[in-house]
RNA sequence: GGGCGUGUAGCAUAGCCUGGAUAAUGCACUGGCCUCCUAAGCCAGGGACCGCGGGUUCGAAUCCUGCCGCGCCCGCCA
């Protein structure tokens, strides 16, 4: 409501003039209500009494009875408890709600534009995509949907770990393997197997460490027939990542991937830099950046961040300091995001500290670490692959479809064959996605198959339910959602108003969501509209309502509604289906 | 030891930044509603010392502080 609270304002500034009360005071008072059922915009008078030696009572009637005349068509004014209660005049807001019918945007205006680039899923090749890697990457689209929404130019980068010590033992391991078992389509859907091995050979085999050993150090050297090698580790990868996104209708293809690899030339820069403005110490033949501060270890001592280790190879600080650069400097941008979880916040801290130090950034660039919780189990313990419990990432999303395809299967026996799978497809990636985007995602987020699959409640089934009704309605309706854009709208019930009130709301509860970059305060609205739409659409007859005007109006409200949740879910990655 | 985070009905969550009225939502539970636009729905109801104690305030789930529980991070992994 706060282009209601934009317009009274003013309006209740000038109406209490005579009081002896500042108009500081007084704007900071009038807020939205906390009882939504009440009032809409609420001014709690309680400060206000001893001002002016009155009971809050008294002053709220006072106020109460000031301002009314001058809010007249605006909102309906009234006290209570030492409040005044402001309610949004239904012709106010049905104004407001018919502005929107011809307006693709539901209201939410662009913001000066800026370049964003956000980092976000990073799988690592030759592994398994685990449920850890959803939440980077169901939240990281969110907030790219969102931004470009908001008229940024947004640029994603999926930083794969694609290089590193690791590597030694893969390619040491494929070697032994044969390229060829690794190419056919078997192989793919056994990563975790074949990393496993190798982690298995490499612990126990003296030998095979030995020679991964020395394989990193011609990796690093780029010799040709090694790289060539890595390559196909890469390409057979990525491929299965593609596989995953598709499969997740997330944006991330393959022009997005700047994995740890494309930025091993500018690592060396790093290390000079660094040098150059008398950052870097030697510290137990490894190159440091002591950051001072809050920054000491278990005994107290300063702790550092390691950018070169004392084998000479580079550390994770390093390729996300020369990440900075690139971003900076090749790609210009005014942002860095990363999508990235909890557990690695200090590191960010410390690495954007000693970019900002060494003038890698400056005021001009904002970074920010975008974290999230960890994926918990039901016991509330840390979901973690090498336990060998986490499903895949595919297995899951299958069964989400499969489970999806049942539900359809039970509720409605009629959708079949083309339709019944691709909206299986719709509902089973969508549920997934939702539970991950609805809940705070600085918070740990427990991991329940049943809950995530189930379609009730606060659940993408049942947002994508309302917007199958409200297109079903429209399947039978003699009138055309274009034909819609200049009707009237009036607002004759309590369930009209609440739908009206959620449909306008939508601007702001999506500028809440991205300013923070909470997908979850999205949801929240989201569900709350179709929730006022069920409401509705049990109490109010559309088709059938008892005149034209009327039907017309009901039917603009449909499609208003129809639109707030399918841009909504849209942002969040998540398709409506028109039927279900 | 230091740092960061977290604790809200049986369960899962929102609200906390920016303090306001009877703490919101879903699941589960109880009772109603399909000759009528999709019942994956709706309506009504029960269920919470908002971790515990202090403080600030006219007013605290929200701000400050102490404690307790849980989690994560703390030099060559990413």
């Amino acid at each position: 409501m706060r282009d209601l609270i934009e317009v009274c304002a003013p309006l209740i500034l000038d109406s209490i003039s005579e009081l002896e009360i500042s108009k500081e005071d007084m704007s900071n008072l009038i807020g939205p209500s906390t009882v939504g059922s009440m009032a809409d915009i609420a001014i709690p008078c309680h400060s206000l009494s001893r001002i002016l030696k009155k009971s809050p009572v008294e002053v709220s009637e006072h106020i109460s009875g000031l301002i009314s005349p001058s809010l007249q068509g605006l909102a309906l004014t009234s006290s209570m408890n030492g409040f005044v209660n402001l309610k949004a005049d239904p012709e106010w807001l049905a104004s407001k709600t018919m502005g929107l019918l011809s307006d693709n945007m539901l209201g939410v205006k662009k913001d000066s534009p800026r370049k964003i680039i956000v980092d976000y899923s990073a799988p690592n090749v030759a592994k398994e995509m685990h449920v850890g890697h959803l939440r980077s990457t169901v939240i990281g689209d969110a907030i790219v949907r969102m931004l470009r929404f908001k008229g940024h130019e947004v640029i994603r980068e999926n930083h794969i770990g694609d290089w590193g010590t690791p590597f030694g033992m893969l390619i040491e391991h494929l070697i032994d393997l044969g390229e060829n078992s690794f190419t056919s389509d078997k192989a793919i859907s056994d990563f975790d197997q074949f990393y496993k091995e190798a982690r298995v050979k490499f612990n126990h085999d003296d030998l095979f460490a030995e020679r991964a050993r020395s394989r990193v150090v011609l990796l690093q050297a780029e010799d040709s027939d090694t790289l060539r090698l890595w390559k196909v580790l890469v390409d057979v990868s990525t491929a299965y990542f593609n596989e995953v996104y598709e499969m997740l209708d997330v944006l991330l293809d393959d022009d997005d991937i700047m994995g740890e690899s494309a930025y091993r030339h500018l690592l060396p820069t790093v290390v000079e830099r660094l040098r150059e403005s008398g950052m870097l110490e030697e510290s137990e033949g490894a190159s440091v950046v002591y950051l001072g501060g809050k920054w000491v270890n278990r005994e107290g001592a300063p702790f550092p961040v390691i950018i070169r280790k004392g084998d000479g190879g580079y550390n994770y600080s390093t390729s996300d300091l020369a990440c900075i650069i690139d971003r900076v400097e090749r790609i210009s941008c005014d942002e860095l995001m990363y999508v990235v979880g909890t557990p690695q916040k200090q590191h960010f801290e410390m690495v954007f500290e000693v970019a900002s130090r060494a003038g890698f950034m400056d005021e001009r660039h904002t970074a920010t670490h975008i974290n999230f919780g960890s994926v918990l189990d039901s016991n509330g313990k840390m979901l973690k692959s090498r336990a060998g419990q986490s499903a895949k990432l595919v297995d899951l999303l299958k069964e989400s479809i499969i489970r999806a395809d049942s539900a359809i299967s039970e509720k409605n026996p009629e959708l079949t064959g083309e339709d019944k799978a691709r909206i299986s497809k719709m509902i089973g990636i969508g549920a997934v996605k939702y539970a991950d985007l609805s809940t705070d995602r600085s918070k740990d987020y427990i991991f329940d198959w049943d809950k995530m699959l189930s379609f009730e409640g606060n659940t993408a089934p049942y947002l994508q339910y309302s917007h199958a009704r409200i297109s079903r309605i429209f399947s039978l309706s003699p009138v055309s959602r274009e034909s819609l854009r200049n009707s009237n709208i009036q607002l004759s019930t309590v369930e009209e108003e609440v739908l009206a009130k959620c449909i306008v709301n939508f601007a702001e509860s999506l500028d809440k969501s991205i300013y923070s970059s909470h997908p979850h305060k999205l949801c929240t609205h989201i569900h709350a509209t179709s929730s006022a739409f069920a409401t509705f659409y049990e109490a109010c007859p559309i088709l059938k309502s008892e005149d034209d005007q009327i039907m017309i109006s009901r039917l603009a409200l449909c499609d208003l509604t129809a639109r707030v949740i399918s841009t909504g879910l849209d942002l969040l990655g998540i398709m409506s289906p028109e039927m279900m």
